[in-house]
DNA sequence: AATGCGGCCAACCGCAACTAC
DNA sequence: GGTAGTTGCGGTTGGCCGCAT
């Protein structure tokens, strides 16, 4: 390799480069044994260079800038330092209420594509969005690790609960209304199909309450009484870690209607997934105005305190993406580790395919790709094609098209509000009752149909039942029900 | 003042996709 | 079609800084 002197010097000079600041942009390099690139953080002198070849040359040919220049850079690193640093019109600065907001809804619905990311918002990278992003990951798993098990909170809670009632149980006029426990209110024995093996909401709405938790910080939490909850067996979720889905892959946001808290459960080839209905769209009702964590008041027989803190300002992260892979085993809350994996798990080829009908891959299309520049466009558009699956290698693809319709019929053969009214212990029946419910099967009038091929009805005595309600449940939207002058 | 800890950020690494030959 | 070089992406690491103890 040469870079004496004299090919510095004639090197810069074809770029009309200084060679002086080459000489001490590479002065003190750290380099490994042997390699005569530099590595570690750039000085101002590389800058110059690195802006001087990019205004003489454009972006590109990174490869060359070492050999035109003599900066001891290697391309790679020539490239990220321009992307994330020296590109003009960058944003420096912090990520404002609306970017947080919005890069929380697209994680959610994308995962980890911080370059599709960074297309949506001008002067922003990648790598800034991802460091964003990690960083709340971090405060996530760091509150986690307070949080107690949820079979703990669930036990003192059961012992908590049949000590008052041995108390009460002699007093004609026990409260029938549910007891606080602090802020919290659960139901009471009024409800008594409430019991630890059953599942007594549909998972989405236990979910809502675990996004509830997680997006409370756990001191608070445990100040509460709440550093665990309810009874393990009822946010159960079965899934195989190599179909796991991602449902971010959904990118529905613009019509409001929150498919990506869907409970889905595809079934291949003996694998099992489970996404909890209800995560999300507690999140998302509330992005357009400040960011209250999804109150305990939006759970039926979960009532906030009123006095509770309402959370202004940084978000967390939303848990509904919180993947319940580790659910299985009784006394674990949803781990944000697991959740993570579930996040960060590679598109998988069948459920990308599966989980979106063919319209809805347009739509993506459309929405994902439509502000990207070219390049990035064809370069995601080849990966998203080249995973391309057909409807038709969907083994099993039952359509449900969730919608407010309260008399939506759920696989289950109940309606939606009957579904609520039924599992529910405030089972107050009103479609007010249920309108935190409502939500979360889309607001765009989207009917609930089914088709009952191979669908079991679950209605039984097992401790699976009410969770089979839902998770029986193999749905994917189709948006031809969706208003079209909602989708541009 | 010293230390520890967490937040933040820049940069590197490995891999995959793309392109040119 | 195969191969080498280039580019892009996502994961990870390490350093710096501020704050709390």
């Amino acid at each position: 390799m040469c870079m004496t002197t004299e090919c510095v010097d004639r090197m810069t000079s074809e770029v009309g480069i200084d060679s002086t600041s080459v000489k001490e942009a590479n002065a003190g390099r750290n380099i490994r044994e042997g390699s005569p690139l530099k590595k570690g953080p750039w000085i101002k002198a590389e800058d110059a260079i690195l802006m001087d070849y990019v205004a003489k040359y454009g972006e590109g040919n990174w490869s060359s800038v070492h050999r035109r220049t003599g900066l001891a850079r290697c391309g790679k690193s020539c490239r990220l330092r321009w992307a994330n640093h020296l590109k003009p019109d960058l944003k420096k600065g912090a990520f404002t209420q609306e970017e947080e907001e919005l890069i929380i809804e697209m994680h959610a619905k994308i995962g980890n594509k911080w370059a599709r990311m960074a297309a949506e918002f001008p002067g922003r990278t990648d790598n800034d969005i991802k460091n964003f992003w990690n960083t709340r990951l971090k405060r996530q798993r760091r509150a986690e690790k307070h949080m107690l098990p949820l079979g703990v909170f669930f036990q003192e809670f059961s012992e908590d609960k049949q000590n008052k009632e041995l108390a009460t149980s002699s007093s004609a006029n026990s409260d029938p209304h549910p007891l606080p426990i602090n802020n919290v209110e659960i139901p009471t024995a009024e409800n008594r199909n409430f019991e630890p093996s059953q599942q007594l909401y549909p998972p989405g709405l236990l979910n809502i309450g675990f996004s509830s938790f997680l997006d409370t910080p756990a001191t608070s939490l445990r100040d509460q009484g709440l550093n665990s909850s309810w009874n393990t067996h009822s946010v159960r979720s079965t899934v195989h870690s190599s179909k796991r889905i991602r449902g971010s892959e959904a990118w529905f946001s613009d019509q409001n209607v929150d498919l990506s808290q869907a409970h889905h459960q595809y079934q291949n080839d003996g694998s099992l997934f489970t996404q909890s209905l209800g995560f999300y769209s507690l999140y998302t009702r509330n992005l357009t105005s400040n960011y209250h964590p999804s109150s305990a008041g939006d759970i039926p027989g979960i009532h906030a305190s009123s006095s509770e803190p309402k959370l202004k300002g940084k978000l967390e992260l939303p848990s509904f993406q919180t993947p319940m892979t580790s659910w299985d085993s009784p006394s674990s809350v949803p781990s944000i580790e697991s959740s993570n994996t579930f996040i960060q798990s590679p598109p998988n080829e069948y459920t990308d395919s599966c989980s979106l009908s063919p319209q809805s891959s347009d739509l993506l299309h459309a929405i994902l790709y439509g502000s990207q520049t070219p390049k990035a466009s064809r370069n995601n558009l080849h990966q998203e094609t080249s995973r391309d699956v057909g409807p038709d290698s969907c083994p099993v693809l039952r359509e449900i098209r969730w919608g407010t319709n309260p008399d939506a019929i759920t696989p289950s053969g109940h309606t939606i509000t009957s579904v609520f009214s039924e599992y529910t212990p405030s089972s107050g029946g009103s479609l007010e009752d249920h309108q935190s419910i409502a939500p979360l099967m889309g607001e765009n009038g989207c009917n609930v149909n089914q088709e009952m091929d191979n669908f079991t009805p679950t209605a039984g005595n097992d401790d699976t039942s009410n969770h089979d309600l839902f998770s029986e449940t193999d749905m994917y939207f189709s948006p031809t029900d969706w208003p079209h002058d909602k989708m541009e």
